[in-house]
DNA sequence: AATCGTTATGTTTACCAGTATATAGCGTTA
DNA sequence: TAACGCTATATACTGGTAAACATAACGATT
C-alpha cells in the first residue's frame, strides 16, 4: 500500500488504569498487587517494601487497607520470634492477585485494540 | 434461584480511568473533554472554567496542552473585540470529543462487564 | 536476659498540582 | 477614545499525599 498521501500515522495512544474498589476505596491496584507478590516472595512486608523502594510505613498501610476490605485477610503477619517475624500471602491473597492480573490483561488488550484508529 | 447458601454477593467493583496520550503526555481525558464541551457551549474559556469551578489559569493551560498536541487546534481563541474576545471549538475539537466519548463508553461497558464475578 | 529483625505506629518533612492573586494586552463597539 | 471582558502570563499560596524519621513492642533463639 502506498503511504505517500495517506493521513499521518496515528501517534495517539489510549492509556489508562484500573483498580478494584471495596467499601473503603481502593482494594487492589497495580502497585498493591506487585506488593502482594513481593510479600509472597520475601515472606516479609519490610523486605518487599525495600525491594520496591517503598517506605515500610506505606507498604504496611496498603496491607492494612487490603486486609480490612477482605472478608479473609490477604496477608497474615507474625510479630516477634526468630528473625523478628514475617508475613505470608494467604490463599485469598493469591486469588486476589490472579483475579487482578486477569482483569489487567483484558484491559491491556482493550487499550491496544482501541488505540488503533484514534 | 435460591440465594441462601450462595457466596456473598460481590461487593467489589472494577473501576478505572482512561485517557488519550500524545507526544507531550495527556492529550485528552475526562476533564479535558468536559472542558472542551463547555468552551463550545459558552464560547469562552473563562466562562467554561467558571462553570466547572476551575481556575482560568488551569483551563488555559489545558487548552494550550491540547492545541499543542493536535495537528489542527481544537480550540481557536480570539483576543479583544466585543466582549473582550472568546473561543470556539473547532471541527477537530468536535471530533476529539466524539472520539473520546466513544472510547469512554466502551470502557464503561468493559468495567461493568468485568465487575461481575470479581 | 540479651539479641535480632520484623511488625506497629506516631510525628515531621518534602513535594507538587492546582488555586489564588495580580497585571498587562487586545480589539470591537458605542 | 473610552470601556468592556476576555485572553495571556507571572508569582505566590495552599492543601493533601507520600516520604522520611523515630521509636516501641514483640517473641523465638542463643
Amino acid at each position: 500500500m502506498d503511504n505517500e498521501n495517506e493521513e499521518a500515522m496515528n501517534d495517539y495512544r489510549l492509556r489508562g488504569r484500573i483498580w478494584i474498589e471495596g467499601a473503603e476505596g481502593t482494594f487492589l491496584g497495580y502497585g498493591r498487587v506487585v506488593l502482594l507478590e513481593r510479600i509472597r516472595d520475601y515472606a516479609s512486608i519490610s523486605a518487599a517494601a525495600r525491594s520496591m523502594k517503598m517506605s515500610y510505613r506505606h507498604a504496611w498501610k496498603l496491607v492494612e487497607s487490603m486486609n480490612s476490605q477482605s472478608r479473609v485477610p490477604v496477608v497474615e503477619k507474625t510479630t516477634g520470634g526468630r528473625g523478628g517475624g514475617g508475613s505470608v500471602v494467604t490463599q485469598a491473597g493469591e486469588q486476589a492477585i490472579t483475579c487482578f492480573w486477569s482483569a489487567y490483561q483484558d484491559f491491556k488488550d482493550f487499550l491496544a485494540q482501541r488505540s488503533e484508529n484514534l
